[in-house]
DNA sequence: AGACTAACCTGAAAGC
DNA sequence: TGCTTTCAGGTTAGTC
């Protein structure tokens, strides 16, 4: 049986960078603890604590799925959650809080008061106030953690496109119109929209109408624009979702964003479409799991 | 240069 | 029952 899973996307990464923003900011990153180095650092753990110990965060903004913590002394650390990726201060809530938005239920002794750092977590800021140290947890190394000196350039920033709220129906039009890929293939890449990944690109296309395999090239620009508006539509939606979660949030067991009841294609392969009762199919598209009705979207 | 593909990683679930 | 295989996905490096 195929299973859908929940991995972070635009919303996932701008719902934790407002939860991270108050509890963050301005504290000063005393210690700096890490994992051995691996796949998961860009820059090696040996230097991110000598550079970030003894500096506070003055920013937290968000580009695409990146977060980027802006430094007291203008430096930049950059943070993606990639596909398991958690950000979260020690204690009971904030963990049980963020774990339910990843819709990643976490094993009940792990959702006890004070949370060990295990060999999953890979970064640990521990502050001089000695308030609630800032975990980050990643069981398949798939995140990534890079630090940029003050003014340094960063590759990954810059080939992004952009970010997919701001985006417009010219601008994705404006990149359709060169690329022989399929629109699929388009929203998920980076460089043109930052953010859509692959559960978002599937709602999106069922809500404007589009079959996942149409050619990027004869997107005309009135598709681009409802492209752009449903991609924009999902997106805020599941922010406020998410962020409703966080009252609804009382039972561990019962924990996950709304976002799995209100998806119509992810996922849903072989049950009926919401609007047509024909059965959403599941085919391999850029070596992404894609799904879409047959009948409401066209190719 | 654009387009496509394998690799990275781990745990859950399916298969045997 | 238990061991083995398959699979998910964001990003990047490598190939054609």
């Amino acid at each position: 049986m195929y299973v859908a899973r929940r991995v972070p996307e635009l919303p996932e990464v701008e719902v934790t960078r407002r939860e991270l923003e108050p509890q963050l900011l301005g504290r000063v990153i005393e210690r700096v603890r890490t994992t051995a180095p691996s796949y998961f650092f860009i820059t090696p753990p040996a230097t991110l604590r000598k550079r970030l110990e003894g500096r506070s965060g003055v920013g937290l903004s968000r580009l695409g799925k990146y977060l980027v913590l802006e430094l007291d002394d203008g430096a930049r650390l950059l943070l993606h959650l990639g596909m398991t990726g958690q950000l979260f201060f020690s204690g009971a809530s904030s963990l049980g809080l963020l774990s339910a938005l990843r819709g990643m239920a976490l094993a009940p002794e792990k959702q006890t008061e004070g949370f060990t750092p295990d060999a999953h977590t890979h970064l640990v800021f521990e502050f001089g106030d000695r308030g609630p140290s800032l975990l980050f947890r990643d069981v398949r190394k798939f995140g990534k953690v890079e630090f940029l000196l003050h003014g340094a350039e960063s590759a990954r920033l810059d080939k992004l496109g952009v970010d997919a709220l701001r985006a417009t129906g010219a601008e994705l039009h404006a990149a359709a119109s060169v690329r022989k890929i399929a629109v699929k293939s388009l929203l998920l890449d980076q460089s043109v929209l930052a953010g859509v990944g692959n559960i978002y690109a599937d709602e999106a296309l069922f809500l404007a109408g589009i079959h996942p395999k149409r050619s990027a090239r004869r997107l005309k620009l009135a598709d681009c624009e409802r492209l752009v508006a449903e991609v924009q539509r999902v997106m805020l939606r599941s922010i406020e979702t998410g962020g409703s979660s966080i009252s609804d949030y009382v039972r561990p067991s019962g924990a996950r964003g709304s976002y799995q009841d209100e998806r119509r294609v992810y996922g849903r392969s072989e049950e009926a479409c919401s609007t047509c009762q024909t059965l959403i199919r599941r085919i391999v598209l850029g070596q992404r799991s894609t799904h879409f009705c047959p009948a409401c979207q066209r190719r």
